[in-house]
DNA sequence: TTTCATTATATGCTAAAACAGATTTACACA
DNA sequence: TGTGTAAATCTGTTTTAGCATATAATGAAA
């Protein structure tokens, strides 16, 4: 499963949402949700987007070279250890 | 046209590559690129994923309250400045 | 500047996949 | 066991992805 699906997934479950609840907010049915979570189809951008958004995250295009620099950003990690790994793989 | 196309077709100008040239490297048809660029279609979230990288953009994910940290880190700017924007709509 | 060649982008038409809706399974717990 | 809730599966409809082709744009030569 793709690590953007995964983390959406995560966040539905931090938010205390069911399929169901968030597929409502989407106007999608819940049979999707399961779909994409399970990694049974290759949902749409604007699916993934929208389902972004309701869990209060952001689709964001980022240059690989400021890739290092963002994830410590988002992980609060400390960036001027100087010890930047060298990018994961998604 | 969303945000984040507009910005991949602004990458793929930026490199000089051409539709078909891009879609070669992707495996896919000149003609989808130029569907997708145009607004006509919404793409796959893979096609969009694949295409990023090919133009060493990463589509991350980023929680809404990071996001004006993010952005002044992508634009290089002074993030002491403590004069944030609110986030700019897509 | 006209023509011709070449390259770049856009448009039609079928096949495949996402999507919507209804149903079914899994699991909790009274 | 029976009921309620959450997630997964199954079947028809809508939309994208793929292929072929057409239109548009660029440039070189006459």
């Amino acid at each position: 499963m793709s690590n953007i699906i995964q983390s959406l997934k995560s966040a539905r479950l931090e938010k205390g949402l069911t399929q169901a609840e968030l597929g409502k907010k989407l106007g999608l049915p819940q049979s999707h949700i399961s779909k994409i979570e399970q990694g049974l189809t290759n949902p749409q951008f604007s699916t993934l987007k929208d389902m972004a958004r309701i869990l209060d995250l952001e689709l964001t295009l980022v240059p690989r070279p400021m890739l290092p620099a963002v994830r410590s950003l988002l992980t609060g990690e400390d960036k001027d250890k100087a010890r930047w790994q060298p990018d994961e793989e998604d």
